[in-house]
RNA sequence: UCCGGCGUAGCUCAAUGGUAGAGCGGGUGGCUGUUAACCACUAGGUUGUAGGUUCGAGCCCUACCGCCGGAGCCA
């Protein structure tokens, strides 16, 4: 945190310079300072008052902070008054170190100024809906909650980008807007470009592709667009990836690159976000057990597993631990609500009430579940080789491992046209996705690239798409043509999985997805 | 696009087809150590929209709108 520090004094209390103290303490730093008259400035995030006493919790972006004014300071005192929640203000006050302040540390007031007293807050500490949280995101953000996901995604971030600079990468900034593709038009957004039909970008792979030719290790990190009519827990329709592009580069480097990459940003989180995973309840064990290598298998033994006895039988237990589950959901419901009818307190009615949303929230989604089950099991049971791999599929299979898995060699049809079929079986591809465990769904999609001209030309052939468009493309299969290969990790969906979130929508700032862009 | 759920006060939610309620938030007053403070009082409603059934609809039926979740597709 910067601050003025080269001109802070300490004032000791008592110091007839007292009243021009102009130094601004952040509160991170308050523990510093006991003792000491320091000026802090900030929003009022929660206050209570006594006829003598007030206390103001004041948050600056460093941290929080508890504020007593008390009745003998009368000019502050009868500031607080008028206060409401979020408005902005400067007090100036003694550090004290005490027990009874969250945080340990409380400031003791002497001076209160009042920047801007708040309109009253929508937003309050009791419970809210998804849909006025969302309407409210421009708010929302200044909650603890949202802000401890912000810092674990701006530490992630940094760590991402440290990671491909400590290893000779160049970062290569991609063009988001671009001219018509074959590939998947229907997913693009189109623009219109002075009178022509242009697209937000879905990924910077082929340009990045030419600058690795130029600089040989090369990542972009930037926004992607995606139309899908996704309305699922792990989909925006734009969101930031962070892809890399290796030249010489050929599967299994591309895979052991992408497992360090995961490896060191899980390592960062539980070594530098303790305190923010802690906040969001984030049980960090499933993190502690990976470790490198992570798993690996094909494709082709993802089929025969999902033919298995094991995961028959996993589904029907999976089965029958839903039902179980909803059974004691259903008893518990009927439970708290026998005790919110006999409940005299306020704060125990309140809590029952929280109790039984929380229980018909879980009711709703182990019933979606124990719909969804048969389903799943059909379509393991009947998957047949050639088909892609579905979200509840990879989740089937992530389940089998502690440690995000690699799945390699996709049949070639369902996966992208500049893949490298294998030379040992050209019915697959050299691909690798990363599959996230506990259900959180691809992290990472990649491959070795076809570097040879014919061979890409003829898959483009077949894929009906326009060679004009892709002549600069294949101009690189041209002109010392290498193997090389890369990948694309999503950069939300990888802040969810460590913050362990139920849904993508709280890991960027303010997320787009169908049906929502505002604010 | 398909399937499921929900829509009641500013917010979160109650309410057998029979007089629309509570808590929080707001306002007023009280309280010298609060931790989602507490206590008392107070204001606050075209039950998403439009039809229908009924003596009577927040509740039942139909359509539409909005939101949420899931499928497909993907990171």
């Amino acid at each position: 945190m910067i601050h003025s520090a080269p001109r802070l004094r300490m004032i000791p209390v008592g110091d007839d310079e007292m009243n021009n103290a102009k130094s601004w303490v952040h509160i991170a730093d308050l523990g510093k300072h006991v003792g000491c008259l320091v000026s802090v400035r900030g929003w009022l995030q929660a206050h209570r008052s006594s006829g003598k006493v007030a206390f103001l919790q004041l948050r600056d972006g460093s941290g929080f902070c508890q504020c007593v004014v008390a009745a003998d300071v009368p000019d502050a005192f009868a500031k607080t008054a008028s206060l409401t929640l979020e408005s902005s203000l400067t007090v100036v006050g003694e550090v004290r170190a005490d027990q009874r302040a969250p945080g340990g540390f409380e400031l003791l007031v002497r001076e209160l100024d009042v920047i801007h007293i708040a309109a009253e807050y929508p937003i309050s500490r009791k419970a809210h809906g998804t849909d006025f949280l969302m309407n409210h995101r421009h708010l929302w953000l200044r909650s603890p909650r949202q802000t401890a996901i912000l810092r674990i995604r701006h530490r992630l971030i940094q760590a991402m980008r440290a990671f491909f600079d400590e290893r000779g990468f160049t970062l290569i900034d991609t063009p988001l807007l671009t001219p018509g593709a074959a590939e998947g038009a229907g997913t693009l957004f189109p623009v219109d470009y002075f009178g022509d039909p242009v697209y937000l970008a879905q990924t910077g792979q082929l340009y990045l592709e030419s600058a690795a030719m130029a600089l040989g290790k090369v990542y972009c990190f930037g926004p992607t667009f995606r139309a899908e009519k996704s309305k699922t827990r792990r989909h925006l329709t734009e969101f930031w990836m962070l892809e890399p592009e290796v030249a010489f580069a050929e599967l299994p480097e591309i895979a052991e690159l992408a497992e360090a990459l995961v490896m060191e940003l899980v390592t960062t989180a539980l070594r530098d976000c303790q305190a923010e995973l802690a906040h969001l309840g984030r049980e960090v064990a499933p993190l502690q057990k990976i470790a490198l290598p992570f798993p690996r298998c094909t494709y082709s033994e993802v089929v025969d597993l999902l033919h298995s006895g094991q995961v028959r039988s996993q589904l029907e237990a999976d089965m029958v631990a839903a039902e179980n589950r909803l059974g004691e959901l259903r008893a518990q419901l009927a439970e708290a609500e026998e005790a919110r009818g006999g409940a005299r307190k306020q704060w125990q009615q309140e809590r029952l009430d929280q109790t039984l949303q929380q229980v018909r929230e879980e009711i709703r989604e182990v019933e979606t579940r124990i719909r969804n089950l048969p389903a799943h099991m059909e379509s393991a049971a009947t998957f047949a080789w050639g088909q892609d791999l579905g979200g509840d599929e990879e989740t089937i299979v992530s389940r089998q491992f502690d440690a995000p898995v690699i799945i390699t060699h996709y049949p070639k049809t369902v996966k992208a046209f500049y893949m490298k079929p294998d030379p040992q079986d050209p019915r697959v591809v050299l691909n690798l996705d990363m599959i996230a465990p506990e259900g959180y769904g691809e992290i990472i999609g990649g491959s070795q690239r076809e570097e040879d001209e014919h061979a890409l030309l003829a898959r483009m052939d077949e894929e009906g798409m326009d060679r004009a468009a892709y002549e600069w493309y294949v101009d690189l299969r041209r002109y010392g043509s290498v193997p090389h290969g890369g990948f694309g990790l999503g950069v939300e969906r990888v802040v969810a999985w460590i913050c362990g979130l139920r849904h993508i929508r709280e890991t960027i700032p303010f997320p787009r997805l169908m049906g929502r862009l505002t604010p």
